[in-house]
DNA sequence: AGGCCGTCCGAACGTTCGTTCGGTCTGAAG
DNA sequence: CTTCAGACCGAACGAACGTTCGGACGGCCT
């Protein structure tokens, strides 16, 4: 006998699934009975309409990723330590939830109202919180909104090609995108394979 | 008295904004309607369904795309410039035409049969254009694979932040996703901007 | 003048949509 | 044994959807 809370969970974890699949406009809440298990009017026993279904789904995700950047960057105290352990911590979580982050990256803008309100502050925060890490480490001439919106578009865009099943581990492509990040494209491997090789102090 | 071809023209670019603006499934016949100027039924005059003006819109930007970038590409000789000139192609292409390269970029899943199809395989086609430009600088110990779609997640998350009424200048926004991808955020802008300089040759 | 084709429209079709309503069942409380 | 609230469902609602159909209008050819 499930809880009501862990029956919520599996239906959004359901929800998310399907979402990502085919998209929220795409998907119908016959779909979502189908693939849950339960009826067309039972899923309005937890949740208010297809939009809190969206809504829920994007702000349980937002609080864990933000949750688990804020972690993984506390544990250093260098700046460009702090920004390495950010990639690697949001190219992993991506990767393991692939469903609920391409909803949330896909579906920004299918939100209306307070809901919308609510989603639209937290990702300004997130945004704001990878700025500053940016920013901590000193480099001249680099814009570093730009910089930031690049680090998320090499980060976010996983979810058009990444397969979890594929050739590709979790932890490698989370190397490769810092380094890719860092050193870029033209860098030598063998200098990025060790960082504090690097020419980043002077 | 405007000739159908130009006809079909303005209504795939309305169709192309609104796309943007609302999604494909967010965006219904009467809404393109309203849009357009063309009644409900005129518009079938011109296309056999909707999923057809999405199918068109992205098959002639697809077209726009890749025949600009290998002209771009083709001006260069050296593998470094080649790759310079289609980052720069492709970015100020981007920017120049947000609504078809948004509804490009985000309702890539929404077609479906012999449409997909073809959408599909321009898709591979060009992203293995970009990887070959990648793997013909030689660097030893980077996954051209990766490379390829990191590159192409930079530029093309441009369309969730990027406004082209603001402050940031396509060229110079250009400027700075190549030297962010080629060089990395780490080093510093005064070698970026003299790429003879760069250690990339071994 | 008459026929025709390209352009375009108003009205309607059948379907699917998100949501609601009136219930049933179950297990715990009194 | 009765009561009651939480969990859940079948059937239906009105609205909106993509698409179709029959026809109107105007210019061009004969």
């Amino acid at each position: 006998m499930p809880t009501a809370d862990s029956r919520l969970d599996t239906l959004l974890a359901d929800a998310a699934r399907i979402f990502a699949e085919r998209g929220f406009h795409g998907t119908s809440m016959r779909d979502l009975s189908r693939a849950s298990g339960l009826s067309l009017s039972g899923i309005y026993h937890y949740v208010e309409s297809k939009h809190e279904l969206l809504f829920l789904i994007q702000d349980r995700c937002f609080t864990e990723v933000a949750e688990g950047a804020r972690l993984a960057v506390a544990r250093e105290t260098e700046p460009e330590a702090r920004l390495r352990a950010f990639i690697r911590q949001h190219v992993l979580f991506f990767t393991a939830h692939m469903h609920e982050m391409k909803v949330l990256s896909h579906e920004a803008e299918e939100l209306t109202g307070t809901m919308a309100t609510a989603i639209r502050r937290r990702k300004r925060e997130y945004v704001a919180f990878v700025t500053q890490l940016l920013e901590d480490i000193d480099v001249r001439g680099v814009n570093p909104q730009i910089a930031a919106y690049a680090l998320f578009g090499m980060i976010n865009w996983i979810y058009t090609w990444y397969r979890p099943s594929g050739e590709i581990q979790p932890g490698y492509l989370a190397d490769e995108i810092a380094r890719l990040f860092l050193d870029g494209y033209l860098q030598p491997a063998s200098h990025a394979a060790h960082p504090l090789a690097a020419s980043h102090g002077g």
